[in-house]
DNA sequence: AAGTGGTCTAGACCACAAT
DNA sequence: TTGTGGTCTAGACCACTTT
């Protein structure tokens, strides 16, 4: 009936909603009113409430628990600090439970990891400069806190770099296989970074136990010697709603002899 | 009828349609079939068809093009490289420009630069250390590539700071605004990035003309001096599914006397 | 003018967890 | 057992861009 503006009803109301999140009138973690309760106060069909609702969680902002209700998305995203993976200060703690301990606030971290021997895919295995049947050494991880699942942690190197070593049979070999690598005379030098956002596939929406509206962070991390050479590829995949990245970066302006640390040629 | 597994039909021609844009039966920028056609080959209502579009555009495989039809989303990733506003290879190239340069590919760039007096928000104002009520000198940018919105880069720096300089008049500075800091004593020499993803709001939709099922990447800059004062905090938003961020270290593993190289006293 | 997707109605049955 | 959201049907009208 009122087509006031040429915006549909369902965005109107999804506006409305959204509009009453963000003002605190609903606030985090309470429950929206039901379908059959909005379908009254706006009198319209379900299907338009169900598609404003739709919008809302497509957003992130809502999530639906059934058969309870719908609610406003509550979870506080934590740090994500790439850099914390390459400075432990307590050699005895693991980095994820490091990285913890930092946001304090009691949660409780725990993690699966399995140790294999693999064919990489190719974008793995380019990265490592590995040959196209060159088998790698894989720790895939998936951590959890308060056991809802936090992100997935898959490392590969060169299964011939490795295979002597406990990074093949310790799953959780204490000193770090950074401090690993080191002892094998590759120490890590330099990393790459690239981190890449999209919408999740529907193998990890059940890894990592997403609900819809949720994009992933993909975190490659290539980290090289002194010689530029790759020693290890990190593929870390994350709940990217949840998540703050942290990089710190120094010498940046004005540009000192910049031109003497290029890495174009190798 | 055949309610062979418990998932629902949408989801299993979700299913089926991405599997074909995997396999590449049905490649970039491929027309999918109509609604209609959809509706024939699995024998069911529209609104399933429509849940099951729904459900790859909000993963972002699909785009649809009114009243075209329905098209496998065709967009290459740019590369997103937060360290080259801070290496100027062409001084007289404007760092966008040259960004664009490096990807080579014929894309045109252009920009709009608007440069105000305001007071920012608590997020800005916090990490520039500023008061509650202090003015801030704001340049605001919507980046374009072919005329198609590429990203928002807000930079904001104490109005007291530069009042006398061109930076408040002149929309585009020829030198580049970190001279600028340079030459106004404020060297930029450290910056922290703060990355977070999530869903757009409404307004963002519009400014970076984003279709659904599309995630942004919220770039925090801040820049530091010598002497962690921070200078200058820029605000980056972009189109998170269409850039591959890229970061290097260097340093990391094992850490060498980081305590000493912390900050550089003057 | 034709055909696409976008919006909307008014029903129906079901799965599930809280009680 | 109850009430929630999840799935689905079978219609309808509209806006838009290509032709």
């Amino acid at each position: 009936m009122d087509l006031m503006a040429n915006t549909p009803q369902y965005q109107r109301i999804a506006d409305e909603l959204r509009a009453q999140i963000f003002d605190g009138t609903l606030d985090a973690g309470a429950q929206l009113p039901t379908e059959a309760e909005l379908m009254e106060r706006y009198s319209t069909a379900r299907y338009s409430i169900r598609q404003a609702l739709g919008v809302l969680v497509a957003e992130g902002l809502v999530v639906s628990k059934r058969p309870l209700g719908h609610f406003v998305h509550a979870a506080k995203p934590l740090v994500y600090r790439p850099q914390a993976e390459f400075k432990k200060k307590e050699p005895n703690l693991d980095i994820f439970a490091q990285l913890l301990a930092d946001e304090g606030e009691g949660r409780v971290p725990s993690q699966q990891i399995e140790v294999s021997i693999v064919q990489a895919p190719p974008k793995i295995r380019e990265r490592l400069g590995a040959g196209e049947n060159e088998l790698l050494a894989a720790r895939r991880r998936t951590r959890f806190i308060n056991g809802e699942p936090y992100n997935t942690n898959d490392s590969y190197v060169r299964y011939e770099l490795v295979k002597d070593s406990p990074y093949v049979v310790a799953a959780d070999y204490e000193p770090g296989t950074n401090q690993l690598l080191a002892d094998l005379g590759k120490p890590l030098v330099r990393a790459l970074d690239e981190i890449q956002v999209r919408m999740p596939r529907p193998d990890e929406v059940s890894r990592l136990s997403l609900s819809p509206g949720t994009p992933v962070a993909e975190h490659l991390v290539t980290t090289l010697t002194f010689h530029d050479e790759p020693v290890q590829v990190t593929l870390n995949v994350l709940n990217a709603n949840r998540h703050k990245i942290v990089f710190e970066r120094t010498r940046t302006w004005p540009p000192v002899h910049e031109e003497s640390k290029g890495t174009e040629s190798a």
